[in-house]
DNA sequence: GTATCTGCAAAAACTTTGCAATGTA
DNA sequence: TACATTGCAAAGTTTTTGCAGATAC
């Protein structure tokens, strides 16, 4: 990972950008920080949430917002404007990138004098694993 | 408002009902609980909170996530199926219906196999009154 | 009159900050 | 070696809970 920004690449670093990477889920500071412990007992949480806040703002991760709790944090797979599609059992996440909505976007523009400058789009729904899992 | 739910009408949710009806923007449980004190000090936060969970329940009120807290409320304007379009400067939120999201559901479900239940759709944007503000 | 609600205070959860010690480059 | 980064502990926030008293119906 191109983290030659400036920054320095600690074990900590590393570790907690390995589990959001592993992770095809989204996960909480919480979360990634018991899972970062697990390999490297000894980390803080407290050093993840300043490495959370630092990837954040690099743009690496992202926030999840449908179900629950809005301070999950994903890894930006493609690295550009995507948007996800959660499942509500499992919180797995697939990512797209055709949103599509620049027709709509004109016209709220237009009817509302708003200048539109982004847009936040999320689908919940259950993943093909989950719905199996319903008839079993 | 029809609260003849089984819920009593109480002065503190008709307090916390009416601060969030009166404003067009979208407010924290914090501020919602200042304005409702201007009013009728000695509400506690804690009723707000309580109201809030209520309210939310009942579905006459929605969270906003776009841009900062997303523990935003706001009043449920057109009760059904809507989306918001929020200011970020000022936080004004105008709402709208159409969003016509069909096609895209309908692909995704299909190529990913996902049973897709819900969205979460949200514009960030300046409204005309902070645009004006800006050519001062 | 009674079951629902409220406010208080305290607890729990979550997040940020100060500082000396540590580890990367 | 030097300075970014860490862990701890402590402080701030935000949210939830227990309980006795108040209040809508």
């Amino acid at each position: 990972m191109l983290r030659r920004r400036g920054y320095r690449l600690t074990t900590q670093r590393r570790a907690v950008l390995d589990v959001i990477a592993r992770s095809r889920d989204h996960l909480t500071p919480g979360e990634i920080h018991q899972q970062v412990v697990r390999r490297h007992p000894g980390v803080g949480l407290v050093s993840v949430y300043r490495t959370l806040a630092l990837l954040a703002d690099m743009g690496l991760i992202c926030e999840v917002h449908v179900g629950g709790n809005c301070r999950s944090y994903l890894l930006r797979r493609p690295l550009g404007h995507h948007h996800h599609l959660v499942c509500s059992d499992c919180g797995r996440v697939v990512d797209f990138s055709d949103c599509d909505l620049g027709q709509l976007e004109k016209r709220l523009a237009e009817d509302t004098g708003y200048e539109i400058e982004g847009h936040l789009l999320e689908f919940a729904g259950r993943c093909p694993d989950c719905r199996a899992a319903t008839f079993t």
